[in-house]
DNA sequence: AAGTGGTCTAGACCACAAC
DNA sequence: TTGTGGTCTAGACCACTTT
């Protein structure tokens, strides 16, 4: 019995035995899988061991469970490819989509910058920025909680536009008269999720969050937004093209 | 006692305290924290919640495990940085950096394209596509799987390029003229880890993956390498810069 | 009422590290 | 030898769904 990180001999086995499972037997989507209780006394071994297999086979997004009910084969995920652009937001890339799309504004808070943010927005670590927390979805799904960070200096009396909230860049454009934001940098991350995460985007805690960290300039302001989505990896897949220059 | 996708409010409560516990206590890098037995006992609980939170914990890379000596706080990883240029391939970026890098060949094989790759690499489904299987270091500890998959027309005798590796790029210009690679798009994902990459990386089942999938051409024969990556996403994040183009 | 998955408790054994 | 984290077993209760 080596025990390697986890996944040892026993869970190997039984989760090479599920997949094959799937497989001989024609299984395809919402196909109920033998219960915990079955696999169980089958292998000669306890449900938690079951369970844990189930859950990896979860994250992996090969089955999904429902309490009550059973375990099911997933359903090949058709995820939103997220197809970026550096001159266009979040919320205009996805409205380009076919996929009705909702931006729900969760909360807002001005708080200090920080070492941070004064950093990436090049300002004082004193000087005051907006907080935004928003939280999107398609088909009533949540699928990413975007958080907005916007120097006070470049957007006075924020709170004033922040009736019917549908997206920062329509504020700056239409609220300030700036330019469109354009992004200069994009970082992604793989990372679990946080608490938050579970709560707000109602997932599990196997699956992973894709993270990308933005920054967003104009010609009359520079540094103009930090944005930072945190998405649902299982969902929301990131992709970008490159045409004609190198 | 409701219960919320696997995190109720026990757990949280732990989370929290372990999290205070901390930052309380000025605890940094490698500093010890209590033992499950100790929090089990101070929480009337049992050791397997303790163990589920401290699961947790480690996945958001807040605090790390050693067997046999106890869980500490992790440190404030400084992960690689791969800065995309679409113009470069994965070693040139990785070897431009400052840490030492290795890439090792683990397995090379020939199989027929079918219809994925057939797609991507505009082959017929039953060409032949050469498949390699590349582990890549730094500082002796892995970070990435990589694959490579080249048709097979367009890289006669591939074998006879195989001894002493060092990346598909260097093989495709020295070894057969080619010009330079070029990156056409990349889509990038987070996604648990396969018992593969759990094997080849060395990580916990909790680790997420940062995918990154890529198309390569080159002038002289059109589409030559579908690329994929699948790195540690506590160790390796993806970072792209805009210049000057809108 | 019976079965399911989600959670928890109590206790055991192991490999490993420290004393 | 003792304490640690990793794994496993056996059994319990719960919320939920189906019969």
């Amino acid at each position: 019995m080596t025990d390697d990180n986890n996944v040892n001999e026993t869970r190997l086995k039984i989760m090479k035995y599920i997949k094959l499972y799937i497989k001989k037997n024609h299984l395809s989507e919402g196909d109920r899988l033998p219960s915990q209780n079955t696999l169980a006394a089958q292998f000669h071994t306890d449900r938690n061991v079951i369970r844990s297999v189930f859950t990896q086979l979860a994250a992996q997004g090969i089955i999904y469970t429902e309490k009550g009910r059973g375990a099911f084969v997933a359903s090949k995920n058709r995820p939103i490819l997220f197809e970026h652009d550096n001159g266009m937001g979040f919320s205009e890339i996805m409205n380009s989509g076919t996929r009705d799309y909702v931006s729900n504004l969760i909360s807002h808070t001005t708080i200090s910058a920080g070492s941070y943010l004064s950093r990436m927005l090049e300002i004082e670590e004193t000087d005051l920025v907006h907080s935004l927390l928003v939280v999107r979805s398609t088909d009533g799904i949540p699928f990413a909680i975007c958080q907005s960070f916007l120097p006070e200096k470049h957007v006075p009396d924020f709170e004033k536009h922040l009736e019917n909230f549908f997206s920062v860049n329509h504020i700056l454009m239409e609220g300030y008269g700036y330019s469109h934001p354009v992004c200069s940098q994009v970082t992604i991350t793989a990372c679990a999720p946080t608490p938050d995460d579970i709560k707000y985007l109602h997932i599990p805690s196997q699956v992973p969050i894709l993270k990308q960290n933005e920054v967003f300039y104009t010609d009359e302001t520079g540094p103009i937004e930090y944005f930072i989505v945190r998405a649902r990896g299982d969902k929301f897949h990131f992709k970008m093209k490159f045409s004609e220059n190198t």
